[in-house]
DNA sequence: AATGCAAATGCGAATCATTTGCATTTTTAT
DNA sequence: ATAAAAATGCAAATGATTCGCATTTGCATT
């Protein structure tokens, strides 16, 4: 899926091109962490696609409703970051000093979800984790 | 600590007291779940204390700096929510359909947390999850 | 390759939550 | 009771997101 050619992806979720869409999917493919949409727009106009920000709004309500990304709010940044879907969801922990945000291996939401199944009459169609704190770098400040 | 008076708690964070910050706090005491700053505004004007709008934001913004009360954003309401600080942080199960908000009884991040904290060199200081789904109620509907 | 139509885009204006500046009121210490 | 410091109300500013509408683009058909 990461392989994929933002033509193709595209296709795949029944979107019509554009010179736009293309540009976006670029710049989201090149991202190893969610970026906030003022950041996205930031790498837009350094690559000069020349993207209008209503645009990027709109092109990113399609992208979400054919469940090309994923978006989560960022506490530390105030504001939504979106991302590329993996293949398998992520989670992030969020350096309060440097804001780097380094990914969790694997979801470790498998079993509180069973549990929580279980012992509550609740079934489970999602979550939104993150852990807050400082990374190697910055650990030495605290 | 939910016992204390609303004068108390002021006093206890060092907070002047004033009309308006007693009705927040007041509020905020009867609060079984989190709420919106909308919906906290709706409860002061049911209850005719008529607190400016900027006022509220102001006094919530205090009461956030004296660690009185904590503000996390709750992703189907696409807004903020808040709720007085309780002894122990708590999360939520969170229907996506009645949007009800129903806690859950202890903290599961305890193990990943240690688990992440050794794993990784990351020091945590913080975290935030809630759970997405459908409640006991609204579970037939889908 | 030219044409036509539906969908996407750019632009400017509108909206909505939140913040700010400043005059007035309230709290608290004396 | 009084004065200084802090909090509030009000109206205006801000900033992110959305919207309306004229123009452009992508794509299927000829």
């Amino acid at each position: 899926m990461k392989s994929m050619s933002s033509r193709a992806l595209l296709d795949n979720a029944n979107l019509k091109y554009s010179r736009q869409r293309e540009g976006l999917l670029d710049v989201l493919k090149e991202q190893k962490t969610p970026i906030t949409i003022d950041q996205l727009d930031e790498l837009v106009r350094a690559k000069k696609l020349s993207i209008n920000l209503s645009t990027i709004y709109r092109i990113l309500e399609a992208f979400l409703k054919h469940d090309m990304i994923e978006k989560t709010f960022n506490i530390t940044m105030q504001s939504y970051v979106i991302e590329l879907k993996h293949s398998h969801h992520r989670h992030y922990l969020i350096c309060l000093d440097c804001q780097k945000m380094i990914p969790i291996q694997q979801c470790p939401m498998h079993d509180i979800v069973e549990h929580i199944e279980k012992e509550q009459n609740f079934h489970v169609s999602a979550h939104q984790l993150e852990i807050y704190g400082y990374c190697s770098d910055c650990i030495k400040n605290h």
